[in-house]
DNA sequence: CCGACAACCTGACGGC
DNA sequence: TGCCGTCAGGTTGTCG
């Protein structure tokens, strides 16, 4: 589920119970998710106050007055539940507070990560080190998107699934954004003018403003005891929507590419 | 260097 | 009801 918007409004979820929050029970209840979690996590992260939390692309942080970073990864499954009755099969890591409030984090696939990196090295952590910009960010211009897509031949689509082009963006936001611009998905990034670059930044920052808006509207929803999680933000244009109608009138077509679905509209982008 | 593809997992859903 | 195939919002490693 969890793309850039699903992330943020999971950490300001977070932020609302945890910030200022002392880890009162710390409880890893298996050894890895995607990768091994950090043997001394509980350890480390035990009796420490959280004094922030953030995120990067896809990727959550919480910050402790012990100088360390909890980075966790949502993958395909993953989200975080609060106050849940009763933690499920899938809950593999509980964070209590001195709030006595509990945290859950629950991935049935679990393509989701938890690393622990001091807060000094966390620009240096490797999944960080050769990302490109934040898609919301004053960085992610046309001129910049311009340069990284030059000379590409790859399809516009895999270059902006590409984190070191830019940061944070999915499957259905990309599909979306590129609705939005009228760039059909297989076009060669480098074949792309300014303009229409200019028009392809500007959609990506509005869908992924929007999404995070509708995210934010049901942040009451995760704070709520049966825990679920404000995502499911359906608004799509073309994702999921094989068969149906885009605005203009056409047929919204999907494709395959690299085993990934892909939607869009073939009148509106070319 | 680049791009296609498999692999990592479980659950939900549709067809029979 | 149950079995089977298909699909899912991500990332990483391998191969050509």
């Amino acid at each position: 589920m969890p793309e850039l918007p699903e992330v943020e409004t999971t950490v300001r979820g977070l932020a609302a119970v945890l910030d200022g929050a002392v880890l009162t029970h710390v409880e890893p209840r298996r050894a890895d998710l995607r990768r091994p979690i950090p043997v001394d996590l509980r350890q480390r992260l035990q009796g420490a106050r959280v004094t922030g939390l953030g995120r990067r692309a896809k990727y959550g942080l919480i910050q402790t007055d012990r100088g360390d970073a909890l980075i966790f990864h949502l993958g395909m499954s993953g989200r975080w539940i609060i106050d849940p009755d009763i933690i499920g099969k899938h809950g593999h890591l509980v964070l209590k507070t001195d709030a006595d409030r509990t945290l859950v984090l629950d991935d049935p696939r679990r393509f989701g990560s938890l690393d622990l990196v001091r807060t000094e090295a966390v620009d240096a952590f490797a999944p960080f080190a050769a990302m490109g910009p934040e898609p919301l960010g004053a960085d992610f211009t046309a001129e910049r998107l311009g340069a990284a897509l030059a000379d590409r031949a790859a399809p516009i689509k895999a270059l902006l699934l590409d984190q070191r082009v830019v940061a944070g963006l999915g499957n259905i936001y990309v599909c979306e954004a590129l609705n939005m611009a009228g760039i059909a998905p297989w076009r060669a990034g480098g074949s792309i003018r300014q303009a229409r670059l200019s028009l392809l930044v500007g959609a990506i920052k509005d869908v992924l403003a929007a999404a995070i808006e509708a995210g934010g509207s049901t942040l009451r929803d995760f704070a709520q005891p049966d825990g679920e999680l404000g995502y499911f933000y359906k608004q799509w244009r073309v994702y999921g929507r094989e068969g149906a109608a885009c605005s203009c009138g056409a047929t919204i077509k999907r494709r395959v590419d690299s085993g990934r679905s892909t939607f869009y509209c073939a009148k509106c982008q070319r």
